[in-house]
DNA sequence: TTTGTATATACGTATGTCCATATATATTAA
DNA sequence: TTAATATATATGGACATACGTATATACAAA
């Protein structure tokens, strides 16, 4: 994938956020990330599934839920740019709501795979 | 900026060939950018507008010539997805041709700001 | 079965993006 | 002044994207 391609990825704030949550959790359902990301179902899942059909991130199903987790496939550079992105403190206020929303769920689904 | 505002900027191939030769070789004007690229003139203008006009670069007019450089005033984290980009070796094919043909360009502009 | 929950997709619409061509502006040279 | 060069912008059309709502699918429990 070139660049640009994976950059158009990150060009959507919920894409981003997606991202960002999937990269800190490992591993989280959709349930969790809407949650999360306090945004409708549909949304987040047709996010998903765009990042999903880019090979950035997969998808496991598990019973009734479908776990998402980065693909260990990425190429170095992607992955740079990813872990640049979840350090960065550029997103100290911005984005620490979801965290917050996602700690302060109940009774989040747990992934034994 | 947030993150997903400075990647809608990458997300075009015309913006990463202009950022990385504009992060590459400090300052270059639009003969040169055209060049590089091997682009039409009004198209690499546009580009390097947006680019603009999102702060990310910085013109300076000397004469004829339009220079631009990357903005000083950068935040950290945009600074450091830049310069991975830039060192990432996922360009080594790619954008080779770019580096090349502005090596060989004849009669570069020269900037004595 | 039926019901409920989790997730995915389809549809229509509104908005955004990119391009090529043409033209406008700015500067220099004659 | 006029002409030439460098750069910027305007226009209109083709195409892409994101959204909300509705619906489809997949699984689990009863």
């Amino acid at each position: 994938m070139l660049p640009h391609q994976f950059f158009k990825l990150l060009a959507d704030e919920t894409r981003v956020r997606c991202l960002l949550t999937i990269a800190r959790e490992e591993k989280v359902c959709v349930a969790e990330l809407t949650h999360a990301l306090n945004e409708g179902q549909p949304k987040v899942s047709r996010h998903l599934a765009l990042l999903r059909s880019s090979g950035v991130i997969v998808d496991t199903r598990q019973g009734q839920w479908v776990f998402y987790r980065l693909s260990n496939q990425l190429p170095g550079w992607m992955k740079k740019q990813i872990r640049g992105l979840v350090e960065s403190n550029c997103l100290k206020e911005e984005y620490q709501q979801d965290i917050k929303r996602l700690s302060e769920m109940s009774r989040r689904p747990e992934c034994c795979l």
